[in-house]
DNA sequence: AGTCTAAATCATGTATACGTGATTGCATGA
DNA sequence: TCATGCAATCACGTATACATGATTTAGACT
């Protein structure tokens, strides 16, 4: 589906806000301030957050204002459990379709994790390890498992910004290069089990440690995101 | 996400009148005459279509007419695959999670399945058939989870409306009692393989038969879809 | 001081208006 | 007869207007 160019932009602008938890659980989203910012009318902010609100990434109904989404333990529960399931899938098709050109794009990624959690940048960092996931979906060759799996990623960050420890990064990235390894091994049942434990240390990451709320005001926050929704690591002075 | 009471069951309406194939792939979806069918605003039937655009049934973008979808065998061929890991997990979660008071209405499903396709209502039959992956999945205790499992199954059905025989059921419905036998012996693997086999009988089911085109007007054949979207058997006269 | 009520403000739900791009039909020419 | 181009119509994208329901604030009374 393809929302007109500028409510895509909006989407994707509050979509990574959230994903690198500029935008924390329970934030309201007032229509008409997201409209200013980003120089759109209403109808295509509702646009975008009625997508958000499908993906579960915020909650909206009953004239009640859009906020980022709280998910209960119930809910994390169900996401992590369907990821599971999702990543398995896709470390058996990538395994059965490997090539090994592969390998050397993967690799670049992890080193640009290791890259941005050396240098402190916690906004790259946890957008890196989500799109790790997201990029071996991709060589799974099936659209629909990618963006099912984009989804629950996405809200697994969510998740881990409402029940995760605040610091840790969302992926032990070593275990990223070891899952490479087993696939250019082409051993699936390896992969299979590598994948498995990782989501499992991802999980035991969640606790119930809150994070500190962001009060700051929407603009300043989403100015960052406005453009182009690059990182945005140094405007959080 | 709640659209308003009106947008959603616009979105139904059309949601069934795609999955029972009264709206057959590559019918034009006008805006204008479906707020006029519906009584709302277009603004109301975007939304609706939005949501529909969203879950693979119609395609939409680019100031061109929505149009119900015409999955190509690869996007097929992808949401089969997807199906098959899905329903393999809702499989091992029921058996898991199994009680006996569900047996019963299990059986009374397919029993409601059986007496649909024996009395030759094809339009009840297909829902029918649709309902019972989707009933199972709403036992796994997971509602990402089920879903998930409701698109993939609807698209199937969309699936089968391109490229199914005309008049075979969706479901081999006694493959559906056996089944539920497998899942009351808390027969995990079992149950997986059946289920295994049930997909890929409704796979081999996707031939290169085309359905032909339902050219009736749009009203008539919404009309039955408009108040209720209940079944609608006797309609096509 | 606290609290309850009422009014003002704010935000959302829905419809409609208007501009622009697609599509269709007709006429004209080869 | 068929292709081609132009014009009229149709349909969609986006913004805005208006009404209704939520929320907050101020004031008065206990």
């Amino acid at each position: 589906m393809r929302l007109s160019q500028k409510a895509d932009a909006a989407y994707l602008a509050l979509r990574q806000a959230i994903m690198e938890q500029a935008l924390t659980p329970g934030t309201k989203l007032p229509e008409d301030p997201l409209a200013e910012q980003f120089q759109i009318s209403r109808t295509l902010v509702r646009a975008a957050l009625a997508r958000l609100a499908g993906e579960g990434l915020i909650v909206m109904g009953n004239k009640r204002t859009a906020t980022v989404a709280q998910p209960s333990l119930e809910e994390a529960r169900a996401v992590f459990e369907v990821r599971r399931c999702l990543e398995a899938e896709v470390v058996r098709l990538v395994c059965a379709r490997w090539q090994d050109a592969w390998r050397a794009p993967l690799t670049a990624h992890v080193r640009a994790e290791q890259a941005a959690a050396a240098s402190g940048q916690a906004k790259a960092s946890i957008r890196l390890a989500g799109e790790f996931h997201v990029r071996l979906a991709e060589l799974a060759g099936n659209p629909l498992l990618a963006r099912y799996l984009d989804e629950v990623a996405t809200r697994c960050s969510l998740i881990l910004a409402v029940y995760g420890r605040p610091h840790s990064s969302d992926c032990a990235i070593t275990e990223h290069g070891a899952l490479i390894e087993a696939l250019a091994r082409r051993d699936a049942e390896g992969a299979v089990q590598l994948m498995a434990e990782h989501l499992h240390g991802i999980e035991q990451r969640a606790q119930l440690t809150r994070i500190v709320r962001d009060e700051r005001d929407l603009g300043s926050i989403l100015a960052a995101y406005s453009k182009g929704h690059q990182d945005a690591e140094g405007t959080a002075a």
